[in-house]
DNA sequence: GTTGGCTTTGCATACGCAGTAAATTAGCAA
DNA sequence: TTGCTAATTTACTGCGTATGCAAAGCCAAC
């Protein structure tokens, strides 16, 4: 048994009392030098904090969250990520939590049946609240509830009162372009919804069949896509040949949809856009930007909306007898150059 | 004093001991019975399984982490976001990990100086292992394998050994871009860069001007981008003064900027592309697919990649023993028609 | 009926830290 | 010097779980 030393390779990590042993205190010296607003002379302070350094010490967030019951974590859920405005809300997202001291742990979803299994997971994880842009029913939701934890949902209605919601006015969105198609003299139109199961998609759907009777057109085509630039592409010849002919617009679900209508009316069908035919979408995203485009489209204003979401979720998190709260917030209307537009 | 219930509101979680006395055992039985490969007898099992459900019993995973010394969590850590292939990589990772019952800590940089604090973040919250597709210097890396905690590098070469790393392999990429590109005739080359804290852009654009010299081209117009479209069309105004004329060829150092300089190219100069100026990008995200760009690239294998990634981190997870490796993956070479290329 | 092996169960402890109450020290006027 | 208060510091307990160890139960073989 001559030496014994560098067999293990995974060493011990230094503890509070490690540290206090250098420094020649109690450990809870140590655990107070380490808490924000504690009380300790200077003195304390520098010798804790000169050995912590020699030993190489870190607080251990887990036990920390054992006891105070706090992780200092939060769940955020995300579906799919063909929604291009992923990526943006979760850089937006993790960076204001940061900015708050807490962690994010990000949770995808491939289909919708992991749900189950994905919110068990954070359940176990102590997670201080949940961030979903997934749909949740409202057996999940009461399933969290009753474990105490505040849910904000992301581009969701909030239901029954269980989770605080933020959201774009998809509605209104709607609205207005097709307010804005109709009055260019817009009269054959057909829509590309997304999946069936996205709500975003139901609602931006619904919404703009609404107002398209409301203006005396009930004969829109309708076309079912996937988000997807490939699904947009193909949705187009499905409706020339559902309508026998070209629609005069196309209002897709979403940017990436009316991404792929565009470049199929030009190729495929040699109808100039918007000369020839009128595309909008939804979300304003990068390449709705990009000049081959110019999307008339409405923009979700991301990154007041996570503000938004991550202070609602604070707050309850702080005071969980706070009632959740909706907010909901204006798109930016872009009117781009994809539609004939009056203006 | 009467009714002192219906105080407080988050009511306190169930514990195993709280199922132990509900089902009559001890605690340890329960523990058991949660714990994957642990010996219970059916009988045993059913009992605790009841009456966890009775009592609502969920296990807590940072208790369990504090004593398994296993926090069964990894850190991801990505600089922007601009790289339009992070969402894909991070949906990616998150499900994979999932797949082996990992859970991911999301991190996002938004400057560089911010690492070292996210560091310190992660290290605290005790994580299993770390990937990163942001840079860290060697002292960084030291730091992290001081605590024992392995890291594979998302496109980045290893360094030192110190940690594990997968790359596609981007000098061949561009070499095959530049050669296809001479080979065709094109003379008068453009390179966009990216940042200029960006191995990845370095790199690409290092490899580039290489090859090209070795063609005998030594004289290619260099103009510095930061990966967005907008710097990409800006470049082609500042490559065109730069070389009193519009040059043959224009490699960008990914897809986003090639995408800008095509519009830039098609709309502010009239020089349609591919007849008048060849675009190459990197990456082969998205938008490089869309009819309008149909861009010559190179595609990351990002699926194969990040199970590399995920393979490696956790074998010397399992095994802190294992040495680092190094895995490199060809990319896809997409001829695409942003290019007069000969075949 | 005893022995030996195997499986199942309970007891007790440890993981690393925070917070409480008690103890110590410092500070200062009488 | 004494008495008293305020400021620090300490010992100790508990957060919820996993696990080594020992006791107990079970069964087959002798």
């Amino acid at each position: 048994m001559g030496r014994k030393a560098n067999q293990q390779k995974r060493q011990r990590r230094a503890t509070s009392y490690d540290v206090a042993r250098a420094a020649g205190v109690s450990q809870s010296a140590v655990s107070r030098v380490f808490k924000a607003g504690a009380s300790a002379s200077a003195e304390m302070r520098q010798r804790v904090q000169a050995a912590a350094k020699k030993v190489g010490y870190r607080p251990n967030a887990i036990a920390r969250g054992l006891i105070t019951q706090r992780s200092n974590m939060v769940a955020v859920v995300i579906s799919r990520m063909t929604n291009l405005y992923y990526p943006e809300l979760l850089v937006q997202l993790t960076q204001e939590f940061s900015r708050h001291g807490i962690r994010v742990l990000l949770f995808t979803l491939e289909h919708e049946r992991e749900i189950d299994s994905v919110l068990e997971q954070m359940l176990q994880y102590q997670v201080d609240g949940i961030v979903t842009a997934a749909m949740l029913n409202l057996e999940q939701l009461a399933l969290i509830d009753e474990a105490g934890i505040p849910v904000a949902l992301y581009n969701r209605r909030s239901r029954d009162g269980l989770a605080s919601a933020v959201r774009c006015d998809q509605e209104e969105g709607e609205r207005w372009l097709v307010t804005q198609l109709v009055e260019a003299g817009h009269r054959r139109f057909a829509i590309i919804s997304g999946p069936e199961d996205s709500t975003v998609s139901v609602e931006r759907t619904a919404s703009a069949m609404q107002k398209l009777a409301e203006l005396g057109i009930a004969d829109a085509a309708v076309v079912g896509g996937d988000y997807s630039y490939e699904s947009g592409r193909s949705a187009l010849a499905a409706i020339i040949e559902q309508l026998a002919g070209p629609p005069d617009a196309v209002i897709a679900a979403n940017d990436v949809m009316a991404i792929g209508c565009i470049d199929a009316a030009r190729q495929a069908f040699d109808l100039p856009v918007p000369e020839a035919l009128s595309v909008v979408g939804f979300d304003g995203v990068g390449p709705a930007c990009y000049a081959a485009y110019n999307l008339t489209t409405v923009r979700q204003p991301v990154e007041r909306m996570t503000q938004a979401t991550v202070a609602l979720l604070l707050e309850r998190i702080e005071d969980p007898q706070l009632p959740p709260e909706e907010r909901i917030f204006a798109g930016a209307k872009i009117a781009g150059g994809s539609a004939r537009l009056l203006t």
